[in-house]
DNA sequence: GTCTATAAGGCGATAGAC
DNA sequence: GTCTATCGCCTTATAGAC
């Protein structure tokens, strides 16, 4: 149960900023550890506050790691919901791929707690997959292939093109580490975003142009 | 410390049945719940022993994840070796593609086992990373390199390629669940790896061709 | 709202009989 | 080699003072 509405304007806020301050902290040690990695301790001490303290606002930890992926799933879905209709399709496509790819620089802690999750069998957003996502996603296949009869794409699979998309972008928050460690200093740190840009559109483009 | 050597033959085959039978047992629990979800008693009863008899095997949870690890690397590194310099470039690709494929729909549990480790920051594997398979990169991407500027493939950044090919193939035994969530049930059960093949190919061939 | 203290249980690992 | 029993730590979660 969450602490009832308080009297105050003030106590208010106070209540929502530490509870923005307690699941940043917590996406930061999941999205590392895992669920069972991660101990409310270290949840607690990345958060600055006492762990029963910290139960005060989260009753328990099941409560922030839900509470994380429901937050992120809107954002999650946005990118794909953005391909428009109106524009030209392989133009479409490579700003989706811009899009994911921003992401997993800007949000890889996101990307890995999803990646966690469905690694382990989607326990906590089975319904969602099932639900939103795959609505979402038969929706934009349609799309694609509506695309495909008008010649303005090659044939393809579109469920798994776009399989291929998520697998590729969100590779580069997921598996960082692997990444930093194959390519050179300069690459790792300055470029590797970017160069990645610029080869899957090559990619696709090319194998994708009708 | 493992068991001293046996004094006859017998007993020796009888430990490594056993030490078999545990590490299959380990991999199917560490695949899916990661290291810290998963409990010793967890292994032992799937391996079908007490815990203190599987200790006795592996003296510490630790050292069966890390056997399952380095076995597994081996294998891993096999797919890019039998890359083949004498080959056609884009047949040489596609085949790799679908060695990785095949590794996916077979051992889709050593793939998610490498997933938890590279997301957790590698913590068991880095030394390899930095080691046989970023040597073992280097060198194929020097072969790439060379197919490029022999005109037989289009321009392109080989270590990238080599990543969303990774990244692509493994998506399928890693994300298997979202997968499944997504396709119809027909296509799920029968040819979910197929069409991936296919899609894969054509976008590769079609991108990379000269 | 925040703290100290602690209950309650899970889990890795060991002891020691057989 | 395998078992039963158990130690001792770690972790979640709660009680209750302030």
């Amino acid at each position: 149960m969450k602490p009832r509405a308080a009297s105050t304007q003030r106590r208010t806020r106070i209540q929502k900023e530490n509870e923005e301050i307690i699941l940043e902290s917590a996406l930061e040690i999941f999205s590392t550890n895992g669920f069972r990695g991660t101990t409310i301790d270290q949840i607690a001490a990345a958060a600055g506050m006492s762990k029963p303290n910290l139960l005060y606002y989260f009753r328990r930890k099941e409560d922030m790691h839900q509470a994380l992926l429901d937050q992120l799933l809107t954002n999650w879905l946005a990118p794909l919901e953005e391909m428009d209709p109106g524009g030209e399709p392989l133009e479409e496509i490579c700003k989706y791929i811009r899009r994911k790819l921003e992401m997993a620089e800007k949000y890889p802690r996101e990307s890995r707690l999803f990646a966690n999750e469905i690694l382990q069998g989607a326990p906590h957003i089975k319904e969602q997959l099932e639900g939103a996502l795959r609505e979402l996603v038969d929706e934009k296949s349609m799309l694609i292939e509506n695309w495909i009869e008008q010649k303005k794409l090659a044939p393809c699979d579109p469920r798994h093109v776009i399989f291929s998309i998520w697998a590729t972008t969100q590779h580069y928050a997921d598996f960082d580490v692997q990444i930093c460690a194959i390519l050179a200093e300069e690459e790792r740190i300055k470029t590797r975003f970017e160069d990645a840009a610029k080869m899957l559109e090559g990619l696709y483009v090319n194998g994708l142009k009708p």
